[in-house]
RNA sequence: GGCGCUUUCGUCUAGCGGCUAGGACACAUGCCUCUCACGCAUGGAACACGGGUUCGAUUCCCGUAGGCGCUACCA
């Protein structure tokens, strides 16, 4: 089974939004199909239809067009061992449940969920299995007729499987080694429901791999405790010799506080647990998406990756060939990881700054909106394009790629507000107004005003020219002071680079302002 | 409770018997400077504990403790 083609697959439910840890997992198997020149399947595990969320599918397959992650066949892809939506797949399981059953390693059973529940009042740690089933209304326990008569009186029943207790099994995983796990701890798990004609997870699993021929299943390591089950399956069958290799992935954990990361802590933590924002069918609540915080998809593919890998050196931005590149099952970390997200934050600064200026402009565009900038018919496109680019110049810099410490475009806000907006108020208390706006302050910018009101050329150099100067004979350093007027706080570029921007009448009217105010 | 997985700086991690235990994020300090940043430099910060094995354990084994997961007619 070595020298057959690479096949691995990405199975969520579709029960709501794809979670982070959903991504990575999904993430991982890409990387791993793509070094070994194999393939990736995307198979929709709906056999819970009581679980059914109306456009969850549609999200997945939206979210991971946007990471980059790319499928080979399954849902939406096509593919050659169709269908893959376990809800089209009801006869294939059927007939794989006959087998076990005539084989005699399931049987059919009769007991309600509240006979069950009574069970388990009764018996403190109840569990179904080989001590248990004797006890239960079961095929077992029924005679043949008896059971036929149920069956056709159209009582609902479950198969289960039969565990033979008292084998240790094994099960080889590429990240944890051999996991032994005792059979006698296992329950006869329910494979299949007749209520709704469809298996459970297990069944449908073990079938669906092995007819789709995975020959690698990578998944959570929430699936650890059952792999022994899955592993018994397969030699129910028959089919051990041709049985996937494991490897289960370390947990994401929440950042503080206890337990792992869930779909439910949501906005919850201060950070989004989806690729995509998601909108709930049913509650009409929001939760928020990393395409919609800002972040690039690279950046979260990158941040991602890392979480429970490294490849052992000290490189960590990585391109997509790259990380196929670079790639092992064997260097997964076997604990689980905390989520940081003030480092996913500094991954999408790094893959920021990697981008062109004009990269930024349309998504800044839409701050700017957001913030009621918009171009007006005096200013012309063109020219508050070459604003923006201007502004984001200052914050990016030339051959200075790292200038600010933005994360995200959403932080170019309150960095670059004062380009569009003067200031209103001045706050008294902060320390750099304080330091920088005293009794004389005022007078000196009055005086200042008058020096700036007879420059004509007012670029840079034109400024230059003329204050440098002036500043020299007065002995007056007027940048602190002229920068409150300017930009209310201490803050911004270059004092004359700023003046220049905003024009001689937007400085004066501004000075005018601050001088009326703070006095 | 039972079973399993796991344990290196606050966080993500490198390490695969002998290292001043390395890096990144975050944090702190200094330099630069018309401000804030950036940049540069520096700094604090970890092998959970107890037994073995070994000439020698962060590394291998066994316990203990902590963390995590599973324990459904959910995946």
């Amino acid at each position: 089974m070595n020298d057959k083609k690479v096949r691995v697959r990405f199975a969520p439910s579709p029960t709501g939004p794809l979670h982070i840890g959903g991504v990575r997992t999904a993430l991982y198997n890409y990387l791993f199909a793509r070094q070994h020149g194999g393939e990736l399947i995307f198979r929709i595990e709906d056999t819970d239809s009581n679980r059914f969320v109306p456009g969850a599918e549609e999200y997945i397959i939206e979210a991971f067009r946007w990471l980059g992650i790319q499928f080979d066949e399954g849902v939406s892809f096509g593919g050659n061992y169709g269908p893959y939506r376990q809800s089209e797949r009801r006869d294939i399981y059927r007939r794989y449940v006959t087998q076990l059953l005539d084989a005699g390693k399931a049987y059919i059973a009769f007991d309600t969920p509240e006979e069950l529940d009574a069970k388990r009042q009764e018996i403190e740690n109840f569990q179904y299995d080989a001590r248990t089933r004797g006890l239960m209304r079961n095929s077992l326990t029924l005679p043949a007729d008896e059971v036929q008569r149920l069956i056709e009186a159209g009582h609902q029943y479950v198969v289960r499987f039969k565990i033979e207790p008292g084998e240790d099994v094994h099960v080889d995983d590429i990240i944890r080694g051999d996991v032994v796990i005792n059979s006698s701890i296992l329950d006869d798990k329910v494979l299949y429901k007749s209520a709704d004609q469809l298996p459970t997870y297990h069944l449908a699993n073990i079938v669906d791999d092995h007819l789709m021929e995975v020959t690698h299943v990578i998944r959570g390591e929430e699936w650890l405790p059952s792999a022994p089950l899955h592993v018994l399956l397969y030699r129910a069958f028959g089919w051990a010799d041709t049985m996937p290799r494991f490897a289960h992935l370390p947990l994401l954990l929440k950042p503080v506080g206890n337990g792992k990361l869930s779909k439910r802590d949501g906005d919850k933590l201060g950070f989004p647990v989806f690729p995509l924002e998601w909108h709930d069918p049913k509650s009409g609540e929001v939760s928020s998406g990393y395409r919609e915080r800002g972040y690039l998809p690279q950046a979260v593919v990158n941040f991602l990756a890392l979480l429970g890998w490294n490849p052992g050196g000290e490189q960590e931005l990585m391109s997509m060939d790259e990380m196929i590149r670079l790639f092992d099952l064997s260097k997964c970390s076997k604990n689980g990881a905390k989520f940081d997200y003030v480092k996913a934050a500094w991954f999408n600064h790094q893959y920021l700054l990697q981008q062109p200026d004009e990269a930024w402009v349309p998504e800044f565009d839409k701050l700017l909106r957001s913030q009621g900038i918009v171009s007006t018919p005096e200013k012309e496109a063109e020219v508050v394009r070459m604003m923006k680019l201007k502004v984001i110049e200052y914050t990016d810099g030339e051959g200075n790629k790292k200038k600010r410490n933005i994360s995200f475009i959403s932080d170019l806000w309150p960095l670059t507000r004062f380009f569009f907006v003067a200031p209103d108020s001045f706050n008294r208390e902060d320390k750099f107004v304080r330091k920088n706006w005293q009794e004389t302050t005022a007078d000196e910018m009055r005086r200042f005003a008058d020096v700036l009101h007879d420059i004509d050329d007012f670029s840079v150099e034109g400024q230059k020219a003329v204050i440098d100067p002036w500043a020299e004979q007065n002995g007056i350093r007027p940048w602190n002071a002229w920068r409150i007027c300017l930009v209310g706080a201490g803050q911004g570029p270059d004092m004359y680079e700023l003046a220049a921007f905003l024009g001689k009448e937007e400085t004066l009217r501004r000075m005018q302002f601050a001088i009326d105010t703070l006095g």
